[in-house]
DNA sequence: TGTTCACTTGACACTGTGTCAATTGACATG
DNA sequence: CATGTCAATTGACACAGTGTCAAGTGAACA
């Protein structure tokens, strides 16, 4: 049955959405996912090729049932480059932590795993577009700081914007969300819209 | 010999620095330190107790060949706070792709193996001194934008300097190493010691 | 001559991934 | 009712890599 194909299939991404939020820090094995599921761990084999290509699947699915592009969507329709840049870093930086428990066991295994590190990298390159038409936008408004071309400007918030600076603030620092998200949102106001000023109302600091 | 035994110890860790300085985006086996080492894979394990145990001791070793105590002297002897935070910047920043083909190989089993993260962690630790160091300076100075607590400063601070980005942006963005130092510095000295005009002059463009 | 000790050889246990083949059991269709 | 389909199960296997163990070798040293 198809619908029964379907929903092994979503009963296994679930499971391995809910193992990898219970723990971000352990990596589950195949068979946790399976048991999770309540099924053999061969029978995970039948719906996935391999651990990678079921994380894929998790965080599409996960995209899929955040709607990220709704998320996007007032960044795209912000009527200036600030705003638009405003609106990027706050959309993004808001869905870093429901993404990171799946980002985080996709980033572990592409230390060893080049295919893992070309998913991840992927993923990676698309959050760079939305960086990228943030600073297109303020380079329309000439308000890009002259010395900073696009591309460095580019590299420079995506940088900024990485999983890994969220996972060392959040997790590392004991930053809480709201205060890693004003930082950020301020460093990237200074830094690229030159709104120096910004810097003075940075930081709640963290509780 | 106890002498013969130092030389075969030496001689294991200085060919797994040159193994992982080759490639750094493989991690080379046990048996791959052995075979450079031209003794034979359980050999090794008269030396080290694991793997971890051997990369630690190379990370040691290292530090020792880069006298890093000396690297950071001119950043202990700064007149003022900027001039200590723009030392110290340029020794880390400047240190870093050094020590980068070992601390990756740490990273990439820190992720799977928690006495791994402890010690790439304990690593981190002794840098984010540095950075403490450099803060309490600008603090004393009264230059540290009123808003920004020592604390937030600090791990600020430490999370722009994070292996991760240095790799990020040189590595994956392709910016030379002066380009990165010189914006480094530039964000650093923007952000923490209130001299925003220091983004004016950020950035050769990467080659 | 005999002891010591670094090192070798070859085996083994263990963990985890991914594959394969034979079997079961439910369901649908003729 | 008989048959075929198909998801899932069971149990086995190959493979890679780490770390352990035991017996043996050979050179230096006493």
């Amino acid at each position: 049955m198809s619908s029964n194909e379907r929903d092994t299939r979503t009963k296994i991404l679930e499971g391995a959405l809910a193992l990898l939020e219970a723990q971000p820090e352990k990596l589950p094995r195949m068979s946790d996912f399976a048991q999770k599921a309540g099924i053999s761990r061969q029978a995970v084999y039948l719906h996935f090729d391999n651990r990678l290509d079921l994380l894929v699947a998790a965080t599409k699915l996960q995209d899929q049932q955040n709607d990220i592009d709704q998320r996007l969507a007032p960044s795209r329709s912000a009527p200036n480059g600030p705003a638009r840049l405003d609106a990027f870093v706050t959309a993004w930086a808001s869905y870093i932590p429901i993404i990171y428990p799946v980002a985080r066991a996709l980033i572990a295994i592409s230390d060893t795993d080049a295919d893992a590190k070309e998913a991840w990298d992927e993923r990676m390159r698309d959050m760079r577009e939305g960086c990228a038409a943030a600073v297109d936008a303020l380079a329309r408004d000439k308000i890009l700081p002259p010395t900073i071309d696009t591309k460095q400007a580019t590299d420079l918030l995506w940088t900024l914007l990485s999983v890994r600076n969220w996972e060392q603030l959040t997790q590392g620092c004991g930053w809480p969300q709201d205060c890693y998200l004003e930082t950020v949102r301020s460093l990237a106001l200074a830094t690229l819209a030159g709104q120096p000023e910004r810097l003075q109302d940075i930081l709640k600091p963290p509780a």
